[in-house]
DNA sequence: CTGTTAGCGCGTTCAC
DNA sequence: GTGAACGCGCTAACAG
């Protein structure tokens, strides 16, 4: 009912409608006089451009999407709480798809880019494939990738080899020879449906930290499973169970390595003198549990992910050509789940 | 460029606006044969209908907005999932708010009830201000509750002050006097800035319970700090480090109650035996560190919140008179971090 | 059953 | 500087 339009206004200010749109826009061609009248009128009646006419209008949303894998991950709620911190400030709305399934992640492909939905778009960790990175070209849709890489999308990123290669090569220089590694399934079948990329790179630097030291690779040190709390500790027990169970282990991420922190409890390793952990992401609770981890930075990377999108938003795709890929500093984050292996082990 | 239009696949179809937009809406007013026509039409040109135009002509957004403090913390997140999980059923938009501080609370209540932003409105734990239910409703904007109550508006929640009965009343039924209470600060001012309600009611439970068996209440048993483990623990260790320790703690969350785990551990307290703690919650990490816990369904929660706000979206505020207030059930989860206090205790 | 037309509310020319 | 008219893409009401 009480739905002020701009016409309203311009009757209640005594001009036309274009007036009352310059103002709105604050176009310089309005003389000062005026403006005051049109804006006294808007606020007398608590007049509110109606956002769909707008976007209509200008072919804009005002929107911009983020697709998030397990949104529920802390890693990813971290993300995500930058994502919205930095959004809020800019009055753009966040629209949040989250994906579980292969079904859902594709009906989310064929979906969200449309310009009428969304002016611009985050993805999480996923891959997009590259019939969704030529759509979301031909409908200029800016798109920016975080925590993932893609030749010809503009993205913020860690460097997982490297990240990993640093926990290990902690543990490495402590005095570790048998290092076991716990991650999510790497495979492009059906065990990884989402198709992740992170697990295979965090592998990659623990490979390369071991290679660097000369340290042959045992393939029963290297654990696989979903990713959660549960099957890590899963995980770990078989590790820890082996003939020559590794006095150091590397999950990767947090969550795991908690996992492995009650598979040490439940079997009665002690923690980190018979056996050291170190984790990945440094989320809350690992400096409650005292763990030894790799930090990432996830909230200012949601928050760079925004800034580089808006960035795009403004040059209106005018240098789209030189692509722009940050990549984020790791951190190597020393507490009390590590320290050197047992003597004679 | 590739924005085809109503008007294109009518021409396609050699047909008129009117009939592929009664396609569109599948209106029974169209013969067989040239609805095929127009769907063939509509395939080959890979048509999809402008939301906005749409959204313009029908006077809808077609999204709904969930307003949420903190909507980082594990419950919240929870909810969120189960929200996220319902809506993407329904086609329509998820567009979220986060609240952390008052300002910024204060910015979203009065800019996202406008009509044209969303459909309906869903908002979690705060306290709506008159102000703004008045708005809702003058605005024709739809709107649940989600785990709080409003005399006027509909809502899904569960009764806080059962619930921490139900755990007090536990620990009291295995032998328990001296029970010590943590939670979030409960104060009217400058300490809870986001006007919780929580804190109160499972404190209001918690005297309840104490109250029936009749075990007096003593004041410094009880603890408040802000929301998040480390305070917790550092309340924990208060808590424990008194004179005459409670042989029993309730913490009103599973994260503080994980940080009242910590500060037994680091005091040297044992888990149940020395010391018995309960959460509430039911996050998942409490399974794997075997907390006793209130279980509140805190996804299905969700999910009730979207199909009653649909309801109404659906009976376009017919019978707006029937208010419904549905609590959800809550369940003691017993493990293994409570049992009887210690013997002469 | 179907084509045509008038809005939805706003931004944007174009003349004045 | 400013007002009037047109168009964004779609739905709905109205003739046929």
């Amino acid at each position: 009912m009480a739905n002020v339009t701009i016409r309203d206004v311009a009757k209640r200010a005594s001009v036309g409608v274009g007036t009352v749109s310059r103002v709105l826009n604050d176009s310089p061609n309005v003389r000062a006089e005026t403006r005051e009248r049109v804006l006294s009128a808007i606020a007398d009646m608590d007049f509110k451009p109606n956002a769909n006419a707008r976007r209509l209008s200008l072919g804009k949303t005002h929107a911009i999407g983020v697709i998030a894998p397990y949104f529920t991950t802390p890693s990813c709620i971290e993300r995500l709480r930058g994502i919205e911190s930095a959004l809020s400030a800019t009055g753009y709305d966040f629209s949040l798809f989250n994906v579980e399934t292969i079904r859902r992640r594709n009906e989310i492909f064929a979906e969200v880019p449309r310009v009428e939905r969304i002016d611009g778009l985050i993805i999480i960790t996923l891959v997009p494939p590259d019939s969704l990175v030529e759509r979301l070209a031909r409908r200029g849709i800016p798109t920016v990738l975080l925590d993932q890489s893609h030749p010809k999308l503009n993205n913020i990123s860690t460097d997982n080899i490297q990240g990993a290669r640093i926990a290990v090569e902690h543990l490495i220089t402590l005095g570790h020879r048998r290092i076991g590694y716990i991650s999510d399934v790497i495979d492009d079948g059906k065990a990884n449906p989402l198709q992740f990329t992170t697990p295979r790179e965090r592998y990659l630097g623990y490979r390369a930290a071991l290679a660097s030291a000369e340290i042959p690779h045992h393939p029963h040190l290297h654990k696989q499973g979903p990713h959660a709390q549960r099957y890590a500790y899963g995980l770990a027990l078989d590790l820890l169970s082996q003939d020559e169970p590794p006095t150091a282990i590397f999950a990767m991420s947090d969550t795991q390595a908690i996992g492995a922190l009650q598979a040490a409890q439940t079997l009665g390793f002690d923690v980190p003198e018979q056996l050291s952990i170190i984790g990945y992401d440094d989320i809350e609770v690992a400096q409650y549990l005292n763990l030894t981890t790799i930090r990432q930075p996830l909230f200012e990377s949601g928050v760079e992910a925004v800034d580089l999108l808006l960035e795009q938003l403004e040059d209106d795709g005018s240098n789209s050509a030189d692509l722009i890929h940050r990549t984020l500093p790791l951190e190597l984050v020393l507490r009390q789940s590590t320290c050197k292996p047992p003597i004679g082990s």
